[in-house]
RNA sequence: CGGGGAGUAGCGUAGUCCGGUUUAACGCGCCUGCUUUGGGAGCAGGAGAUCGGGGGUUCGAAUCCCCCCUCCCCGACCA
């Protein structure tokens, strides 16, 4: 690569509309480009890293038997009748008519897809186990795109999916697909870490994620310092801050306009934990109530998870009817609504709840003599302090990246579309899928958070836009001597032959990231020498201009044994 | 969708509150010439903007009013 004959548009000063700090330096290293919100242009050197990622997942992808295929991402809207998703992606989907007025998809991932193909190609169970991927643009009209790259409107994914006769089938493969992430994202020089997660709208199987912690990240997981215990926030369990035992004789006390936790706690004088929050939900046409201690939030992940998607907050007006009160002033004391409670409420039995009247609140309430509670659930939200549900120490959160997710689908999408099988028997079974996915441009950005540092960037050897980077301080000719020999044993090389103050390159050079740096200045050529850097570690050999290009490969190789096995 | 912020030359900004001394300014970048070359060079000259769009008020609008669009951030949402 000849620097002074390609687009690689660095910035001198910080974008306006970039904030976080993968997005800062993908734009000012002139990798990627905005074109709309969540939309992105990839740059030659941007497009060179996603390209060293995909083949490293592809070579893991292989490694496990792995097929890749090349599926069309555009669709029939009668395919996602089919699984009901034509419905359930809602604006997340972004649709489209052709000319004979066909309701049509950009397909956001493709279950559906190979699940047809599933369906057309495979009949006997002979010809199972098998896993399909594919790297494709994926679309999907997010809410709100955010973070440059890392959660846009159009990407790439290594989309891939398994088909199995049975769940152990399915096990194995799961487990493969998690063997081929964690050997990929180490080749990547991630350092990440493997979470449970839940399915959102892909079903309700296990799952993990493979997490990487980023300032930017937008996913919350929560890490146990004492063992193995590593979840998601979204399915996050723990034990909860124990709170202090409420002691108050049983009153009911005037507290106008007061509905916030924070405002009834500190009217009545109690700790926000020593209150309980009781919501009401609608499920079916029926009320359900939920009590959760005052200090927590409720997660609607685990909500629909325990009573189903169709749950929905009630209205004012359904608190009135069933309840008798406006929300805000709701308790779980003499009604008939079918009454859950949290974990959390379990250390203690006196609370202070809604009055179930406008304006009222009682004190010192007694769960088990008042409420007529059905079921402790695990309904909360995890807090950073609470306990891990596995061990004692303390859970601690943090941003995470999600760079890629594994899916135990089981036979949703293979009973909607019909992908059956004969068994050994000859009986007739759906499918057993898995569905895995990792984003590549994301992958990109989460790199650039770990290894961003000290104002500048060095990305691991084996995804760098380039090994080595030769900078002629005016020594053309013994400069494109050495990017002329690297090329011939097989560095990946580029050249800044460009006719700008050293400065100037060095400042590019930082920015961009490539982890080898061969200086030719002429204060080194005075005794036939030049400079090798490695740019992570700052550290610097000399070495005699001849023997630059074999030192350098020597150090590539050896650093890329180091990451493979690391 | 709720809340916040921003659109002025390729990039970063000032000017906007309080309309007119601004032919819309400054830095960087860009072009030409000379000098310079181990961490974003110096001098001289030059090109580049219908101030996001539309409408209105006014003798006069980047600046005031109305409508619209776009982008960013937080939240809701989200394989």
């Amino acid at each position: 690569m000849i620097w002074s004959r390609s687009l690689v548009p660095t910035l001198r000063e910080n974008p306006r509309q970039a904030e976080n700090l993968s997005h800062r330096i993908l734009l000012r290293a002139g990798f990627v480009r905005p074109l709309g919100s969540g939309l992105y242009n990839l740059l030659p050197f941007g497009l060179r890293v996603t390209q060293k990622i995909t083949q490293i997942i592809r070579e893991e992808m292989n490694r496990i038997g792995g097929q890749e295929m090349f599926l069309s991402a555009l669709s029939p809207r009668s395919l996602w009748d089919k699984s009901g998703r034509w419905d359930a992606y809602g604006d997340d989907m972004f649709r489209l008519r052709d000319r004979k007025a066909q309701d049509m998809a950009l397909c956001p991932t493709h279950e559906e897809i190979v699940a047809l193909i599933a369906s057309k190609e495979l009949r006997s169970y002979k010809e199972l186990p098998q896993i399909w991927y594919q790297f494709q643009t994926k679309f999907r009209d997010e809410p709100r795109p955010r973070g440059g790259v890392l959660r846009t409107r159009q990407f790439t994914m290594k989309d891939s999916y398994s088909f199995d006769l049975d769940y152990e089938g399915l096990d194995r493969s799961f487990n493969l697909h998690h063997e081929a992430y964690s050997r990929a994202f180490t080749r990547m020089g991630h350092r990440f870490f493997v979470v449970e997660a839940s399915g959102g709208l892909m079903g309700t199987g296990e799952s993990a994620e493979f997490m990487v912690e980023a300032s930017s990240g937008e996913d919350t997981s929560f890490v146990c310092p004492g063992c193995e215990y590593r979840a998601n926030a979204e399915v996050a369990q723990g034990k909860p801050i124990p709170a202090p035992t409420l002691e108050a004789k049983r009153e009911k006390i005037h507290t106008p306009g007061l509905k916030t936790v924070e405002e009834v706690a500190g009217f009545l004088d109690v700790k926000p934990s020593q209150l309980v929050k009781s919501l009401l939900y609608m499920r079916g046409g029926k009320p359900l109530l939920v009590l959760l201690r005052g200090d927590y939030e409720l997660s609607e992940e685990k909500l629909k998870r325990t009573f189903g998607e169709d749950i929905v907050p009630a209205t004012d007006e359904d608190a009135r009817r069933y309840m008798g009160a406006s929300l805000g002033f709701l308790g779980p004391q003499g009604i008939e609504v079918a009454t859950y409670a949290d974990k959390s409420l379990e250390g203690s039995d006196i609370y202070a709840v809604g009055a179930n009247e406008d304006d009222y609140h009682i004190v010192g309430i007694s769960l088990s003599g008042e409420a007529n509670i059905r079921e402790y659930l695990d309904l909360r939200r995890v807090r950073a302090g609470d306990i891990c549900p596995k061990c004692d120490a303390v859970l601690t959160e943090k941003n995470t990246i999600e760079l890629g997710h594994i899916f135990k689908l089981g036979t949703k999408y293979s009973e909607a579309i019909g992908a059956r099988v004969v068994d050994e028997k000859g009986a007739d079974r759906a499918i057993v899928m898995g569905s895995y996915g990792i984003g590549i441009e994301r992958s990109m950005a989460a790199l650039v958070d770990q290894y961003y540092a000290d104002e500048r960037m060095a990305w691991p050897v084996t995804v760098a836009p380039y090994e080595v980077e030769v900078i002629s301080l005016g020594e053309a000719e013994v400069s494109s001597k050495i990017y002329d020999e690297l090329s011939e044993i097989g560095v990946e090389a580029a050249l800044d032959d460009r006719d700008v103050t050293p400065g100037v390159k060095f400042a590019d050079a930082d920015l961009v990231g490539i982890p080898y740096r061969i200086v030719v200045g002429p204060r080194g050529l005075k005794q036939g020498k030049v400079d090798i850097k490695n740019v992570a570690t700052g550290e610097i050999i000399t070495v005699r201009k001849e023997d630059a290009a074999t030192k350098v490969r020597e150090l590539l190789t050896k650093e890329k044994k180091d990451v493979g096995s690391s």
